[in-house]
DNA sequence: TGACAAATTAACCTCAGGGTACATAAAGGT
DNA sequence: ACCTTTATGTACCCTGAGGTTAATTTGTCA
C-alpha cells in the first residue's frame, strides 16, 4: 500500500519543497468532507489538519480562519455543481425533450452531489450568511435558469408548453425533489424504511416525477408511469 | 406587557415554589428555539440556561446532558406536526377533494412550522441518528401514510385515481415540495432573489404544485394554473 | 552569494462551553 | 417534628478546539 509513499514521504520529510497549489487544494478538499459530514461548528480544524498531508498552521496561512475556510469550500461545491450542469446541452434538443432532459440531469446531478446538498442544508441553517457574501455564486446560478428559460420560450412559441409557465417556479418546482431526494434521505428512511432509496425505486421516482412536471407544463401531455403496476 | 408578571416574579424571587413541569416546559420552549437556530454542536448550554427562567444545572437535572435535550426537543416538534395533521378530517371527503385538501394542507403545515423544519434539517445532517434512537417518532408518522392510503384506495375504487399510485411515493412527493419550499428558503432567496416568497407568490406556488400533483395522480385531470398570465 | 519573500514546522496560548460538586430549601410522608 | 426525596442555586472544573508566535527552510532575484 505504500510502495510509493516512499518517495512522497521523502519529499516531506527530509527535505520538504514548497508546492502552495497542492497544499491549497488538499485543504479544499479535505475541508470539504468536514464541512459536509459535521457542519461548520461541528467540522473539528485539528481533525480537517490531520487529514491533510500539512500542518494546521496552514489552514490559517492560506484561508484566515474557519468560516474563512468554510466559504472557499461552499464556493467550491457550487462552482463544481455549476459545471455538471453547464455541459449539458440542451439547445439542440425539441423542448418537450429539452425539459425531460433538464429535469432528468438535475435529478441525477443532485444524486451524485451529496456534499453539495449537506452544504447547502448547512448553509440554509445559518440562513445563507455566507453565501450571500460570496460574489461568485450569484452568477454560477445564473445559467441553470437561462436554460429553463430558453427552453420554455421555445416551447410557448412552439404552442407546445402553456403560457404562464415561469422559468423561475419551474426551477423551484424541480429543484425541489431532486434536492429533498437526497437531503431528507436519512430522516425518511428513518420514519418510513428505505425502500425508496433502492436503485430501483429511484429510477422510477425520477421518472414519475419527470412525467409530472411535464404533465403540467406540456399542453396536452398525459402521464403514463403511474399506470404501470405499483412500486 | 408586565401588569401580571409581578406575580411571577415573586413566586421566583423571595420564596420560590417547586414546579417542575413548567421548568421542564420553559427549557424545551426555550432549546427548540436554539437548536433549531444554531443546530445541536452550534447551540450553547450556557444561552438557552440564560434564557429561561431557571439555571443550567437544572436542565442537566431533567435530561442529563446536550443529546439528551436535544433528543426531547426533536421528539417535541415531531408530536406537534402529527398533532396539526391529525386535526385534518379528510376521511369525509370525497377523493379528489381530499387529496387536494391534503396537498394544501401539508404545504400549509410546512410553511407554519419552521422550528421543525429547521430541526429535520439538522437531523438529516446528523443521518438521523437521534430520530432512529426515539421509538415514539415512528408511530407518529404512521398516520399521515394512512391518511394517504385511504384517500388512495377509495380514489381507485371509484376508478378516479390511477391503478399504481403508491401512498408512499405520493407522499414523498407531495412533502419534497412542501419541505423544500422552507427548508431553501435561504439559500434560494440568495440565489434568485425573493420573489417567489411574497404571500401572493406563496399562494400560487401552493396552487400549482397541487394541481400538479392532481394531474398525475386524478385520470383525466386538465391542469389550469400555469395558464394564468405569468407570476 | 546573500538578502528578501514565500512556505512550512512545532510548540504554545486562551477561553468558551459542556459538565460536575456541594450545599440547601421545599414537599411529603409518618 | 423528623426524615427522605425532590428540586433548585452557586460556584467551580477542565478539556477540547480555535487561533497564534516564533523560528526554520526553500525559492528567487540582484
Amino acid at each position: 500500500m505504500d510502495g510509493s509513499g516512499d518517495r512522497d514521504s521523502k519529499k516531506r520529510k527530509s527535505s520538504w519543497r514548497k508546492d502552495p497549489v497542492a497544499v491549497r487544494e488538499d485543504i479544499l478538499a479535505v475541508a470539504t468532507q468536514e464541512f459536509a459530514a459535521h457542519g461548520l461548528s461541528g467540522a473539528n480544524i485539528n481533525e480537517i489538519a490531520e487529514k491533510t498531508s500539512t500542518s494546521k498552521r496552514m489552514i490559517y496561512y492560506y484561508f484566515g480562519d474557519k468560516e474563512g475556510l468554510y466559504c472557499k469550500v461552499l464556493e467550491g461545491v457550487y462552482a463544481s455543481l455549476r459545471n455538471s450542469e453547464d455541459r449539458l446541452d440542451v439547445e439542440g434538443l425539441e423542448p418537450v425533450a429539452a425539459l425531460r432532459r433538464l429535469v432528468e440531469a438535475t435529478f441525477d446531478a443532485h444524486a451524485n452531489a451529496p456534499h453539495f446538498i449537506r452544504l447547502v442544508m448547512i448553509e440554509n441553517i445559518h440562513n445563507a450568511d455566507y453565501l450571500r457574501k460570496s460574489r461568485i455564486v450569484p452568477k454560477l446560478n445564473r445559467s441553470i435558469i437561462e436554460k429553463l428559460d430558453d427552453v420554455c420560450t421555445r416551447g410557448k412559441a412552439a404552442g407546445k408548453f402553456r403560457q404562464g409557465v415561469d422559468p423561475l417556479q419551474l426551477h423551484w418546482l424541480i429543484s425541489s425533489f431532486s434536492f429533498y431526494n437526497v437531503s431528507n434521505r436519512a430522516t425518511f428512511s428513518a420514519s418510513f424504511g428505505a425502500s425508496l432509496y433502492t436503485k430501483k425505486t429511484q429510477a422510477i421516482l425520477k421518472a414519475r416525477a419527470t412525467d409530472m412536471v411535464l404533465s403540467t407544463v406540456v399542453i396536452g401531455h398525459v402521464p403514463t408511469t403511474w399506470d404501470a403496476p405499483a412500486g
